[in-house]
DNA sequence: GTCTTATCCTGACGCTGTCAAGATTGAAGC
DNA sequence: GCTTCAATCTTGACAGCGTCAGGATAAGAC
């Protein structure tokens, strides 16, 4: 049961505004970029005075760490909607890249926030933030060792290492891409296309 | 001939601000990152007043702009030092790659200006950082290409989709690195190596 | 020696994140 | 019902930011 400020206005308590903040800062983010994100604009937004979100985060800091927070738990719930069950892995594998670029590419300000240098290196994030990160980060490691041990690979080589080095790709494809350099959006199916062969593929395509 | 204000003090004209400037934002950006990195404390450590910069930048923008522009020649003189003719092709390639990953973790900041999203996305990148900024790409393009000659690769491979690719894994292990996400500095050379492995080695250690 | 132009300074504007001090309210205890 | 308390919200204020207008200064051209 949500309770939003237009059902009952003039209310000197709000009721609702942890939940708006983070909903308004998200739309704010979307339209305008990490630049257009101010709390004061943002208070403006939940009809709220400047000062009262400092009631609910800390500082801007932490409600950032909220935002990438949430974006982590979007994320997953995409990636465990792929099939590596009844699926060849490698295809799944494919599918789990494809659907990483799309929330990259269409979340681009969120992704920013989850795995830019704002937050982790400027700032220390969250514990609660860097525990879903690195959930996300074993997460895929798992995935990513299974298909290797499928394929034969002499497992002489570090999960880890290869986790990383994959993982790496991945999050340098997406950010060529946001970014907007040396990319072009409109390629990015066949860079995946490139990268996913280049990770997973050649063993089949050399026996092939 | 260079002069510092240093030489002759109380002049009304600096004479030599510019190069200043960007000298000592270099330094600020170093010390502090780049929140640290603002136009009235750079105009304070210049010793001039804090609309002075806006006679040779025309915003900040322009200035950070500059700035990467010296990043990239940076690392272009470096990697020009890399030797491509008379050695083995692939282990000059790993000298490459463990080359651009020390400018990387030893320049982050200037990195993340290089590469980031603050001069890509939010603000577009001056023409001649632009220029630059491709060409760099290019030159990696061209050494990508000539290994996977010289491994005697079926060229069926576009040139481009590879060189995209195997720059996103380097600027992703880069940003891992400084970003302080999910690859600990520690283990940068182990990475590495297994980049460097994944992307042209995997010929060789499946024959041998 | 005058004039032009590049360079620099001061004052000001609106924006930002953040805090202190006080107002308002919902809920718990009686 | 009444009191009390803690949570929540407001206003006022501060320092810092990028940027600009208007005026001062000086270097170099003629």
């Amino acid at each position: 049961m949500t309770v939003t400020k237009a059902d009952n206005k003039s209310r000197y308590h709000h009721g609702n505004l942890r939940d708006v903040l983070l909903i308004e800062a998200r739309r704010l983010l979307m339209e305008q970029g990490i630049e257009g994100l101010s709390l004061r604009r943002l208070a403006e937004r939940a009809e709220v005075s400047r000062s009262a979100p400092y009631h609910h985060f800390s500082d801007k800091h932490a409600l950032l760490c909220a935002l990438a927070l949430e974006g982590f738990e979007d994320l997953q719930q995409l990636l465990d909607g792929i099939d590596f069950e009844t699926q060849d892995l490698r295809t799944a594998m494919k599918q789990f890249v494809q659907c990483y670029l799309r929330f990259a590419t269409e979340q681009a300000e969120i992704y920013d926030l989850m795995f830019g240098r704002l937050l982790w290196k400027h700032g220390e994030p969250t514990p609660e933030l860097k525990d879903v990160a690195y959930q996300t980060f074993r997460y895929y490691a798992r995935r990513v060792d299974a298909v290797f041990k499928a394929q034969g690979m002499d497992d002489s080589k570090d999960t880890l290492r290869l986790a990383q080095a994959n993982w790496a790709m991945l999050h340098g494809i997406s950010r060529l891409l946001i970014d907007g350099i040396y990319i072009d959006p409109a390629d990015m199916d066949a860079v995946s296309q490139q990268a996913v062969d280049q990770q997973f593929g050649h063993f089949n395509s050399n026996i092939e």
